[in-house]
DNA sequence: TTTGGCACTCCTGAGTGATGAGTGCCAAAA
DNA sequence: TTTTGGCACTCATCACTCAGGAGTGCCAAA
């Protein structure tokens, strides 16, 4: 037994230089790298037959194994895990990149949605890998305002206002036919009452007075609430957590997602949301970066990919998530400022005090 | 020469039927069919060698062409263009499938924009191909609402409806802030004088008034001209043709589709939306299902694709173009019927008076 | 005009062997 | 004790060949 020897506790200097270089190689040329190759470009003077008794040491250990005999060595998920935790030199953002971020963010004057798809239009174009933003949600979500408007007999549009101008409509199938001014007064009824409330708040003192004064309630007051009832119903459904994604097609580029059975089920998973949303809502949570790669995630379709991604808040309120989805070969250390500071920038973006 | 000959004006009985029945198979099984085949499926009694003097012929003409020299023949553009004009014998829906368009159709009573959607995914679920809407566009886009609210100093978001429940929203940032009351005043105005009015026409009465009366204006009517023509700054962009897509991946599964590359650059055609958007365009002249086969849409990502659309209509006016996008030898009997009736029954379900 | 026969083409898939990259192990050197 | 050169070994890859089979074109006979 050597004395300096590799155990599971940890790895000694060189074992853990060694998987630095190789992870580097990999991520670089997506190719298994050799002995030969590391003793070239380690930078320690040793030959290719201590490297690999090195190696072997790594490949024991889990944290590299090879596709076949002959081939070089590959990270495993673990040796991922170890470089990027403890041996990853995060490459600063030139401060041009750092500028086209910022102006990605701001020249946008359009509203809410706009500037959350240019946020992940811009991440993947900047990474050439996807990019998704969760909408924000808030905990406390502020009725702002609402309107009433005829559209034919029975149809009336209802337009509702929440937060810093998210705007939600949503055509109404009604009993009667309210008239312009009928419409006008309801609005007035409920935004006078309800403008600043929490919506939910607002949704249970509705349905409480529905129930309360069902007998001796004028005609307006009833169509009010049942009204408003109705605008609810699809609330839930509109908010429920979505994102936005771009530059998915991006990832048809890179050789170890080039098999198109693969790409579907990736795809697929990205229309469906479901379960890109699920691991998403897990990185609220986190404070800061946080990284699944491959099979970490726990989503099979995911198990080729590595995801990095960040929490935005408004004010001091963690809202959403953003992130990069991408081969595990990518370059974290560009990629994990990149994310950061995207997510601090748009959390700024969309705070309304500026 | 053979009295019966195949010239270049038309196609004998039997040389039609043959091309007929080797589309079909083709269709079906997506590979060469070759004359034994033929002579086995055609339900004409003879021999692979008479069926073979006839696909030479056919070759010959530009009908069908031979991947290889002992493949069997496949369609060429030209001859599934003969087979869709003038051989194809069109399978009329079944009970069933009519329910289910109609019931995707009718059940929504969100909004606009998610009845296209639903139009969409339910055109690419049925088809197992992908199914494209283009946004309906009014030649006459009338004014019905606009309305001012308050969101910061010099943040206000303006919320414009036009047609039949068609919403936009917009934050816009200005010199001086303005309460709530000035707001209202300023909708109001807007909303007095521009309501069911042609909206172009509205923005040059409003540029023209803002020219005419820039001295002797009260702040009032400047802030709603200066304000309203922010709103319509947007709207070319926001408007601007474009088109809800569903079911890409489907695309994936055909095998002529199979290679990354052109995927890659099929998916970048659609988002990109350009080109699909101009030959979309296209078909809104057309009175009926139209049909693209292969290069015949003149876009080289389309080469191997063939684009089925159909004109939708509100009332008696053309506003848009639906259809679906898959490889050369999709099933047209089918699809053509389930694109005919999906585009009247959109017509009909975005109709405002019902 | 149709058809059987036949030579021919060419794709496909299986098998082969050479090449080369990379490994593991061992014994000698440092 | 650590490092290193040497060497046998493994295995993917590539080019090549070869048999099999599907399908063709052509021709002469029916």
């Amino acid at each position: 037994m050597m004395t300096n020897s590799i155990t599971a506790k940890g790895l000694n200097e060189r074992a853990q230089h060694l998987l630095k270089v190789l992870v580097e190689h990999y991520i670089r040329d997506g190719e298994p790298v050799g002995s030969r190759t590391l003793s070239r470009d380690s930078g320690l003077e040793l030959s290719p037959a201590s490297i690999r008794n090195v190696m072997a040491d790594l490949e024991e250990l889990g944290f590299i194994a090879a596709p076949h005999t002959s081939a070089g060595r590959v990270p495993t998920v673990k040796g991922y895990r170890l470089f990027v935790d403890t041996l990853l030199a995060i490459k600063p953002l030139e401060q041009q990149e750092i500028h086209l971020i910022q102006q990605k963010l701001t020249s946008n004057d359009l509203n809410q949605r706009s500037l959350l798809a240019s946020a992940s239009t811009m991440l993947s174009a900047i990474t050439r890998m996807a990019g998704v933003v969760t909408l924000p949600r808030r905990e406390y979500i502020a009725w702002r305002h609402i309107e009433f408007l005829p559209l034919s007999e029975h149809r009336v549009l209802a337009i509702l206002v929440i937060n810093e101008g998210e705007v939600q409509n949503r055509i109404l199938k009604l009993d009667h036919s309210y008239d312009s001014n009928t419409l006008q007064q309801i609005s007035n009824y409920l935004n006078t009452h309800f403008t600043g409330k929490e919506i939910h708040a607002a949704r249970a003192e509705l349905l409480n007075e529905l129930n309360r004064t069902r007998v001796n309630m004028n005609n307006l007051m009833l169509a009010a609430i049942s009204m408003a009832e109705k605008v609810f119903e699809g609330q839930g459904r509109e908010t429920g957590r979505s994102y936005v994604i771009a530059g998915e097609t991006n990832l048809m580029e890179w050789a170890e997602l080039s098999d198109v059975e693969k790409l579907r089920r990736l795809f697929d998973a990205f229309n469906q949301q479901r379960d890109i949303l699920h691991l998403l809502d897990k990185c609220i949570a986190a404070d800061g970066v946080q990284i699944f790669i491959g099979e970490e995630s726990g989503y099979g379709v995911l198990d080729e990919c590595s995801v990095v991604t960040a929490p935005y808040s408004v004010g001091d309120e963690v809202v959403g998530v953003l992130g990069v989805i991408g081969p595990t070969r990518m370059a974290y250390e560009r990629v994990i400022p990149i994310v950061d500071l995207t997510a601090k920038l748009l959390g700024a973006a969309l705070n309304p005090h500026k």
